[in-house]
RNA sequence: GGAGGGAUGGCAGAGCGGUCGAAUGCGGCGGUCUUGAAAACCGUUGAGGCGAAAGUCUCCGGGGGUUCGAAUCCCUCUCCCUCCGCCA
């Protein structure tokens, strides 16, 4: 959510930038100040009314307290028609404001200016690249050469909850367990801290991280607690601090949380989606930050860098892209994706995407920061994967492919997993 | 799941239905004193909305109600604690 006072003072701005992310009617703009600047008529006609009546209503008290009770009675006719007057009034205003922020929250972030305009993903930048992406010979796409030795079943998954859910078995199985230490423990070297988190959240959790009203159909839900399952350990891991005022000595504050994520993935089917490209259910591991405003795009840098490391250590190649507008998503300010080649597939595989909300969701979680001097104000969040597991898992497989079908464990992994070959 | 108790500012903890946005203590910040620090003393210190400002309004877990007036009374929800039951 914007603030409604930069949407007031930089209403061509946010235009501007919502018809980059590809957003063609922006009218709704219009339509917040049209009913704010309604609002704050009624709110201050709302208030006169009301100082009014609270400053009777103490003579009253005091009238009582020297017994003159006809003259009090009297007050308390005129009050008492006051009452009628504010309660009519204010009706109007909390609906009004209730519009006012309903639209609110339909309006996107804006981008920062370092981010490339475009209108999808053929404009993202190339940022940065790294290792030879490796040439097919004869390696085997992932699912291939998992079924051969028998470390996936979509078959299983698939009778036991449904396509998207598959087994992990064997080597795959602990693989992904070593990754996971791994991917941890370069997060805490590096100053963040670990944290486990409810897989589970309410929906004010869902509201304070954008995905409801933005993106509600990705996530499952389950109606009879009032449940959704998160989509992203960012989800509860941001609402950590929600309605909290956190000291500016206490940040930033790194988090770094493994969960299993659900998504329904809703429309998507085909090749694109064959073996562990694309599961209604994945192990992530998820780089969170609530920074002081002023930091907040260094922190970007080094949450990218942070993962990026991460893949260098597996020796992966791999590329970082610069998102344009048309391709960043709602609630970003600016966002890069970190994509690891797959030889066996001959294509590129997102396995992280790290972004900056700004005060995005802050301001929608009230999670705010107060400096030295006492001022309150709202921080910034980021976050980022490090890393997503599957498509990991699926580059290693191709990757670390030898030509008698046998699977090399890289090496930073061995000590994790316990032997050379998987 | 059953029975009872509770929720007040960063923390602890007061608060007859009327000048309570809230005593007091601790903590924080600023100052005096000191070579420096501690101690002591003085001052200051919740959040948010509207407003250029003066100011004003709202908030004592959430929502609703009674009343001219609610932190204080009533209803309801949530959460926490104690006891019983069940349980990895």
């Amino acid at each position: 959510m914007l603030d409604i006072q930069f949407i007031r003072n930089n209403t061509d701005l946010v235009k501007t930038s919502m018809a980059n992310k590809g957003e063609t009617d922006t009218s709704i703009v219009d339509q917040v100040l049209e009913i704010d600047s309604h609002w704050r008529q009624q709110v201050t006609e709302v208030e006169s009314l009301r100082q009014e009546s609270n400053s009777r209503s103490k003579e009253i008290g005091i009238m009582m307290a020297q017994g003159k009770k006809e003259e009090a009675q009297q007050i308390i006719k005129e009050t008492g028609e006051m009452k009628e007057k504010i309660k009519d009034i204010e009706e109007s205003s909390t609906d009004l404001k209730n519009k006012r922020d309903d639209l609110l929250l339909r309006i996107p972030n804006v981008a920062h200016e370092s981010v490339p305009v475009g209108r999808n993903e053929e404009d993202n930048k190339v940022h940065a690249t790294w290792g030879e992406p490796m040439k097919k010979t004869w390696h085997l796409p992932h699912w291939e050469i998992a079924e051969e030795h028998g470390w996936l079943d979509f078959k299983r998954g698939s009778k036991v909850a449904g396509a998207g859910f598959p087994f992990y078995l064997d080597g795959v199985a602990r693989l992904q367990r070593a990754l996971i230490s791994f991917f941890i423990d370069k997060a805490v070297e590096k100053n963040y801290k670990e944290i486990q988190a409810p897989f589970f959240v309410n929906e004010d959790s869902a509201r304070g991280t954008g995905q409801i009203p933005d993106k509600e159909d990705m996530m499952y839900v389950i109606p009879r607690d009032e449940f959704f399952a998160i989509p992203t350990a960012e989800v509860p891991v941001t609402n950590y601090f929600r309605d909290e005022i956190i000291q500016d000595n206490e940040l930033p504050i790194r988090l770094v949380c493994h969960t299993p994520c659900w998504r329904r993935e809703a429309g998507s089917y085909g090749k694109h989606v064959r073996g562990l490209n694309r599961l209604h259910q994945f192990d992530k591991v998820e780089l969170v930050k609530f920074v002081h405003p002023d930091h907040s795009y260094d922190e970007l840098e080094s949450l990218k860098r942070d993962a990026e490391e991460l893949l260098e250590a597996l020796k992966l190649p791999y590329r970082t892209l610069l998102m344009c507008t048309g391709d960043m998503g709602f609630t970003q300010t600016k966002k890069y994706d970190l994509e690891v080649w797959s030889p066996g597939q001959e294509q590129w595989l997102e396995v992280s995407s790290c972004s900056n909300f700004e005060s995005f969701q802050a301001r929608r979680m009230m999670i705010r920061h107060r400096d030295k001097e006492g001022n309150v104000s709202i921080l910034h969040t980021l976050n980022g994967s490090g890393l997503a597991l599957p498509r990991v898992v699926a580059a290693i497989l191709e990757t670390y492919q030898h030509e008698n079908g046998e699977v090399k464990v890289p090496e930073v992994l061995q000590s994790y997993f316990g032997r050379e070959y998987l």
